[in-house]
RNA sequence: GGGCCGUUAGCUCAGUUGGCUAGAGCGCUGCCUUCACACGGCAGAGGUCACUGGUUCAAGUCCAGUACGGCCCA
């Protein structure tokens, strides 16, 4: 077998070592679970965005979850890692359009069916490109599960789950203000406007009162407003009851200038009052405000309250417009429609100005919302858009009754976990995010789901509006059963062919039918009076009839809501040959790890969705919140920035596990990841840390150009100048690419196993006799190294339990690097040779270090793994090491806390600690390395610990002799260790008097300043009497010591 | 505007129920090119724990406030 194991290179190359390890884990389906043998643990993955390749933010939660699945996978629990993609329907759609008019082409001119084929093809692209990336990274996914949210299996997932709510009542069509994005041409979800401050106007205009000035001679009031361009639909001027000028203005109209349409003053308790000593508000307040319903959400509330016509006076794309309801165009507003909103808002003003209606212009900054994707100011707009009820107590409800009691405050009593399903049983980790999530949904607002897109799910609802007078009298029934617009369900051929068919009257002479189709596989199941038809049947007889599909598609958050069913299968995972038994044995999941912006986004839906359809069954049993990776000045990592850095950049320099040991390092339970970022010299591939400049916004980025370190006559270009668009990179002077410093800490600890590893081989033999060592065999050090290992596992296994992953890899880092490295391997070295129990001993040790390293280090330990296989022999009593051909199925090793042997722990505190003196000794005098020097002790018990560890001392402070001292004309050094003096001679051939003198009288007052703090403490009455009486104790024990060590200081120095 | 988090060595961060004589890694300084590792070894320097007040025998840790930075939700 030997000669199969190449010799181990004399450092780690990650390249070769990760794509071969990759290859052995795939040709072993290493990562594939089959339902059945429970415990289970799983997870699925938060699937990224098909829009781009992933960043280091995915790089971090990936690697999260990896450790844990991986770890849980060597506990022996059944252990699936669901993979896949994400649509991302208006994000993706954006960037494919925006690389299709790049090429010149435009979505409007290729068609629906032209377009969804380009963006299926960058979707491949991308897909490929993460799915790679997540091997690369050494993602321990089961990739022949790999979904994606659009696929034939979620496809149906979202059809069945439409179909049902829709039959439920739970998703509605209403005519109100959405968040629209102009740019892109669809509605947004609440969640996905982003709030901006903006520096703008605070515009003051100037509405004449009608019917002639008021008794103390006001002819106007004056309204203050940031968006004048609004004013065509304002059907109102509202003042706050208790202002002073409301009675006189009580039941009068005021004229809307331009537009001429005459609008009342109403009295609204929403309106502030002007105050120059209140908040920015109130400072900018005239007490009067316009109201347009159409166009502020806070104006349609008023609206509504005030029973105020709703006038639309805007198109899709924001332009002033005359097609959505706003009619009776007066010659002066003529010339403003079709205007765009900021031309608009300009030609307003100034009209106000020449007609002297204009007040006062103030600069005034306020938060505008943005589209989370184009950035473009949203526009609240009146349109139809399909909502679900999410304010229903079978979703918002069943969401706050999720939440453990012990996470939750004032809670409402019908939100109290009872005890159905999966109440009270959703846990945050850390737990403060709890709150985050009960707040969302106590504010919760029915969730609007159509998107006017082409990219997504397209809405299983055929529709079509018709006159009242031509209505079936179960149409007549059905609307007349119920209040105002709402839908009642029609009882139809097509409800008895399985569909559901809904109608609503929308105005007097008007109704909407909705027929909601559910697919075949739905169909088959239903009890339907009509089984003559098959989806495609259905759906063809309806557009015969003239129903039309409605073009929307729904968010892409319905069917991520899914996810954790619809990639198992969900509704009927036997439909499925790869998913059958799936949802069964892996939902609910044992863990989400995800950012935090998505705690609203989609945990609360999942949580939502997954309780509603499998009977109050929560989506996964815990919600990890992981840390945001920021750049080192403390700022988002963003491609307009250009600070992100690519992790393929990171895992090609510093390796896959170096990355993932850095990152989970970083991890802690209350700080966000901060990374300086540095850039690679692409003339001499040096890291440099570049020059920094500040934009106008504020924020520090790179300077667009860069000098080479090593070479001023080279410039580069910086992804900060890429993005900016203002450097452009060529020959002379190439783009640089990102990296941080910061993962040479994992770099290095990769290696440092790596050859700890080599030493190991070198001398271990192959050909040793297979014993069994238990502790009465071994050499102290050896019940050392396994006492520590007993601890170590024992602290990374907690360590897991409670998510805390920097203590994971500090753990292991102390352990490997520390006690393995500096301590066992030094202390043996000269004794391997001779003691075989040992050979079997750091056999074991390496063996169960590769164990434990592998969850956060995969590629390098199971790199390992074979050539620690091959050489080690035999077995360690109390340590249990199941063998394994790959380290990934391995278990992980259990120890016998027997072995954490308290005694060899505590002689080895000491001890330690004296090794520690001598070296400090040795540097200041610089004795060189190899000197062997001799130590005098003068306490027999410091002796007997000497003895009793059994060579540890000599090895690793460099000691030839210890012997007992005695008076003798030997040039020496001392210290004071516990209270005793110990003698060093051997050092140098003299010693230097005055040096030896000065470190002396440092010692002196480095023991006299820590007696008179010790001494302080006890003399403190309220200290000796309350605190607890052991740790009395040991400040009486340190201040003796630190007396005895002060006694044989002065000692050695009066000796001198 | 509401909520949450942070401020500890030059940098990045730990510090569990108050007991600290405040730790780690990187960086820095000195020595060592010792037959696992210079992506290394040994040693060292470096901190009035943001600020103000309070509780306590005792505060980096608890409470109140201030300042600055960040995030989430409006």
């Amino acid at each position: 077998m030997s000669s199969e194991l190449p010799a181990l290179a004399k450092a780690y190359d990650p390249s070769a070592a990760e794509t071969d390890v990759s290859r052995r884990w795939d040709d072993a389906q290493a990562f594939h679970a089959v339902p059945g043998e429970t415990p289970t643990y799983s997870v699925v993955i938060p699937p990224p965005n098909v829009t781009a390749a992933l960043h280091l933010g995915h790089a971090l939660n990936n690697t999260l979850q990896d450790v844990l699945v991986r770890y849980h996978r060597m506990r022996g629990h059944n252990t699936m890692w669901m993979p896949g993609t994400d649509h991302a329907g208006i994000a993706t759609q954006t960037v494919v359009e925006k690389r299709l008019l790049n090429q010149g082409i435009r979505r409007l001119d290729m068609g629906r069916d032209a377009f969804i084929e380009k963006t299926q093809e960058w979707k491949d692209e991308y897909e490929a490109t993460i799915l790679e990336q997540l091997r690369t990274m050494g993602a321990s996914c089961d990739y022949d599960r790999t979904r994606f949210t659009m696929d034939e299996i979620c496809a149906t997932a979202v059809r069945h789950a439409f179909y049902v709510l829709f039959d439920d009542g739970l998703i509605y069509r209403g005519k109100r203000l959405v968040n629209w994005d102009p740019v892109t041409g669809t509605a947004l979800a609440d969640d996905e406007v982003e709030m901006e401050e903006v520096a703008g106007h605070m515009w003051y205009l100037r509405y004449p009162i009608e019917g002639g000035p008021l008794p103390d001679g006001t002819t106007h009031v004056t309204v203050a407003t940031t968006r004048p361009e609004t004013m065509f639909g304002d059907t109102a001027v509202a003042l706050n009851p208790a202002d002073p000028r409301a009675e006189a203005l009580r039941g009068r109209n005021v004229v809307l200038p331009i537009v001429g349409r005459v609008i009342p003053i109403v009295e609204d308790d929403y309106v502030v009052m002007p105050d120059p000593e209140g908040d920015a508000k109130a400072q900018f307040a005239t007490g009067f405000l316009k109201v347009t319903p159409a166009h502020d959400t806070n104006d349609w509330d008023i609206g509504q309250r005030h029973d105020l016509p709703v006038i639309n006076v805007m198109a899709a794309d924001a332009s002033i417009s005359d097609q959505y309801g706003w009619d009776e165009i007066s010659d002066e507003a003529r010339p403003f429609i079709g205007l765009s909103r900021e031309d608009a808002r300009t030609a307003v003003v100034s009209w106000f100005d020449e007609h002297d209606l204009l007040a006062e212009v103030r600069d005034y900054t306020h938060s505008v919302g943005h589209s989370y994707r184009s950035h473009a100011p949203i526009e609240p707009w009146l349109s139809d858009q399909w909502y679900v009820a999410a304010t229903d107590d079978r979703l918002r409800g069943a969401a706050l009754r999720a939440q453990r009691a012990d996470q939750t405050t004032g809670l409402a009593a019908e939100h109290q976990p009872g005890d159905a399903t999966g109440d009270g049983e959703l846990r945050f980790v850390p737990d403060r995010y709890a709150r985050a999530f009960q707040q969302w949904h106590e504010g919760i607002r029915d969730w609007c789901i159509s998107r006017q897109l082409w990219w997504g799910h397209q809405i299983p609802v055929w529709g079509k509006t018709i006159d009242a007078a031509t209505a079936t009298s179960e149409i007549l029934a059905a609307v007349d059963s119920v209040e105002g617009d709402a839908a009642a369900k029609v009882d139809s051929a097509w409800a008895a062919a399985g569909a559901v068919h809904t109608a609503r009257r929308i105005t007097d002479t008007e109704i909407v039918e909705s027929v909601c189709v559910p697919n075949d596989s739905t169909l088959r199941r239903l009890e339907r009076a009509d089984t003559s038809m098959d989806e495609a049947e259905l759906v063809a007889a309806l557009e015969a009839a003239g129903y039309v599909r409605d073009p929307d598609v729904l968010d892409t958050w319905f069917s991520s809501a899914l996810w954790p069913m619809s990639t198992m299968g969900w509704p009927w995972p036997e439909d499925y040959p790869e998913t059958e038994g799936v949802l069964a044995a892996f939902n609910p999941t044992s863990l989400l790890s995800t950012a935090r912006e998505i705690i609203t986004l989609w945990v609360s839906r999942m949580v939502m969705f997954n309780r509603y359809f499998l009977d109050g069954q929560l989506p996964f049993d815990d919600v990890f919140i992981h840390a945001m990776v920021q750049d080192g000045h403390g700022q988002k990592m963003s491609k307009s920035l250009g600070n992100g850095v690519d992790p393929r950049d990171i895992i090609h320099s510093h390796g896959a596990d170096a990355m993932r040991f850095t990152l989970v390092q970083m991890t802690t339970d209350t700080q966000d990841v901060r990374m300086p970022v540095d850039m690679v010299c692409p003339h001499t591939g040096e890291a440099f840390t570049p020059a920094f400049i500040t934009t106008p916004a504020g924020h520090q980025v790179a300077a667009p150009t860069q000098t080479s370190p090593s070479d001023p006559s080279k410039t580069m270009v910086s992804a900060y100048g890429v993005a900016a668009g203002v450097a452009e990179p060529s020959d002379d002077a190439p783009l640089a690419r990102n990296t941080s410093s910061k993962f040479d800490a994992g770099r290095n600890f990769s290696n440092k196993l790596w050859n700890a590893v080599r030493f190991a081989l070198g001398r271990l033999n192959p050909d040793d006799e297979a014993i069994t060592v238990g502790a009465d065999d071994l050499a102290w050090v050896d019940r050392l190294i396994l006492a520590r290992l007993a601890e170590t596992v024992s602290a990374l296994e907690s360590a897991v339990d409670r998510y805390q992953f920097n203590v994971y890899a500090d753990t292991l880092y102390d352990f490997i690097w520390h006690d393995v490295c500096d301590r066992y391997l030094e202390a043996v070295k000269p004794t391997l040779d001779e003691r075989p129990a040992q050979r079997v001993v750091l056999g074991a040790v390496l063996d169960a270090s590769l164990r434990l390293m592998h969850p956060v280090c995969p590629f390098i330990t199971e790199t390992l793994w074979p050539h620690v296989q091959h050489a080690r022999t035999g077995a360690v009593a109390g340590l249990d090491l199941g063998a394994s051909d790959l380290l990934v199925g391995a278990a992980w090793p259990t120890v016998d806390q027997a072995l954490a042997d308290a005694a060899v722990l505590a002689d080895f505190g000491r001890a330690q600690a004296l090794v520690s003196e001598v070296r400090t000794l040795r540097g200041a005098q610089q004795v060189k390395p190899k000197q062997q020097i001799t130590l005098e002790w003068t306490d027999p018990e410091l002796a007997a610990l000497i003895e009793r560890a059994d060579g540890y001392v000599e090895t690793l402070a460099g000691i030839g002799t210890v012997e007992a001292h005695s008076d003798n004309e030997r040039a020496r050094s001392s210290l004071a260790f516990e209270g005793s003096q110990v003698f060093l001679s051997g050092l140098v051939d003299a010693v230097d008097v005055d040096a030896e003198r000065t470190r002396l009288e440092g010692l002196i007052a480095q023991k006299t300043k820590q007696i008179a703090g010790f001494q302080g403490k006890l003399s403190n009455e309220g200290y000796v009497n309350n605190a607890k009486p052991e740790l009395v104790q040991e400040t009486r024990d340190l201040l003796e010591v630190a007396k005895a060590d002060l006694a044989a200081a002065e000692q050695s120095l009066a000796a001198l």
